[in-house]
DNA sequence: TTGATATATGATCAGATATTCATACAGCAG
DNA sequence: CTGCTGTATGAATATCTGATCATATATCAA
């Protein structure tokens, strides 16, 4: 990958193999950044934070985002396959509801953060 | 956009004005899933999450990424135009530095929620 | 000035992603 | 069983994203 040659390696070794020795590891890295994206989409972010509150079906979300019940499905399959979401079966209707409430803690907290800018 | 008729459409539609009601504003889901999608790269979200230890140059972060320079000085260029990040000119070194330094608890948090799984 | 270093930037392209469409499936009513 | 509703899923398409390459810029040294 880095076949350039900087001074600055020799120079900052030291800072490199610190930043190395405190690097998050690999699975922890792609762990986090896959949470992150999970809510780096806007239509993501507003089933989750909708779901925070109250359980909702596909065709609610649907309404609530203005999109197709399909898309809808298809974002739910995302966050359902990284445990984000679970359902619930009702008849014909499957309610959706988010897993772990302290996400709301993490969208508040990303909420004080973009607000300063 | 949703051309589906579904009943639950009208059964829950005091559920989906709730949700609605209670959803964040365009401007702000937009912030914060841009926020999110910064941190949803597995190669950002290392190159803040060093940064927030310490400043470091684009030669440094490349080295500690091994990747490209040029790959890391475009990855900077994202955060640098959302306000994430800041640099400071020493010679024809660049040393970035994260802004905010909350960042560090919206990734320790982020950490917590995905190690459950 | 010239040259070297560190970084920025634009173009391009491959891979990822999201929506749409069509279809399939599960549960219930009849 | 048949038909209907709500949802899931696969394929195709269009868009977005990230890396690479080439080139440009800024600072310093000689």
């Amino acid at each position: 990958m880095n076949n350039d040659k900087c001074g600055c390696r020799i120079v900052h070794q030291d800072k490199v193999d610190q930043a190395k020795a405190h690097d998050l590891g690999p699975a922890t890295t792609e762990g986090i950044s896959t949470l992150f994206k999970a809510c780096g989409d806007p239509g993501r972010l507003r089933i989750v934070y909708a779901l925070l509150r109250q359980e909702m079906c596909v065709c609610d979300l649907a309404a609530l985002l203005d999109v197709s019940e399909s898309a809808v499905s298809h974002q739910l399959r995302l966050l359902r396959t990284m445990g984000l979401v679970a359902n619930r079966r009702e008849g014909t209707v499957l309610y959706y509801r988010v897993v772990d409430k302290r996400l709301a803690q993490l969208i508040d907290l990303a909420g004080l953060l973009q607000a300063r800018e």
